[in-house]
DNA sequence: GCCATGATGCGAAATTTTTCGCACTTTTCG
DNA sequence: CGAAAAGTGCGAAAAATTTCGCATCATGGC
């Protein structure tokens, strides 16, 4: 179980900042992280991932700018994929009933709305596909 | 932003094993994570992070059987909210998108069913608080 | 009772992370 | 044009993590 995280307690810190608001300098990292170590640090953080091959940065001017190599909306999937297996024993259910459950009163009626309506299309889906069967 | 991780990486590996399949022995936690250590190893890390509080065991004979202190749905929380807000920009509507749509699949027609009914139950619990405003 | 098997405790070596400082290059702008 | 300000590259010290081995203690058969 649990394939090993790849990147260290920082790497993982740069990282969920640069999948947070990419792209980003070196200085915008550094900010974001609270300035609590050195701006040097920051940036060799940067370059080692970088060399590991966990994100990229074109120059802007003279500047580095930094992006995360992996798609976010990919990173998220298996970021969700990882909670639902360790959390919830592998269920969807049980991490969607969490997710509602626990902030409903940031969810404005029309997001739950939207969020009724991908139900019952994914039911209609599935009666589909059952029919097929 | 960005609280930082409290734990190393081998500490995070060691506690989702946990989380996932608690309480465990040492021997547990050694095989879940494919025995590519010593045992001697796992024991250490496991010691260390009852040191460091974030876990307990008890003696059942005279081996440690360990579960994690928090408790687990507390955890979830966190680390769903964790994902919610590096990777769906503080969205809970992305993040439960993202999980229907990813496995659909595996979702069973009774577990969308109750999914429904969680967003009802929602919207109604939210249009009663409107109304007291 | 004794030995083989398996647990725990602990100290410390080996390795990886993390953090910085310093030298050098660009930009900026007065 | 300079000088100050802000970047980058790199090497390496400092600190933390990770990994083990060995001594010791319990357990379960024979």
């Amino acid at each position: 179980m649990a394939n090993e995280p790849k990147l260290s307690r920082r790497e993982t810190e740069v990282m969920e900042v640069l999948f947070c608001e990419s792209p980003a300098t070196a200085r915008d990292v550094w900010t974001a992280l609270g300035e609590t170590r050195t701006y040097s640090t920051i940036r060799k953080l940067l370059s080692i991932l970088e060399e590991k091959g966990h994100v990229t940065h074109r120059t802007e001017g003279a500047v580095f700018v930094y992006s995360p190599k992996q798609r976010r909306d990919m990173a998220a999937r298996s970021a969700l994929a990882r909670v639902v297996k360790t959390f919830f024993d592998g269920s969807v259910e049980g991490a969607v009933t969490s997710l509602l459950g626990g902030s409903s009163a940031k969810l404005t009626d029309e997001e739950l709305r939207r969020i009724g309506e991908m139900i019952e299309a994914a039911r209609a889906n599935r009666k589909d596909s059952a029919q097929k069967d």
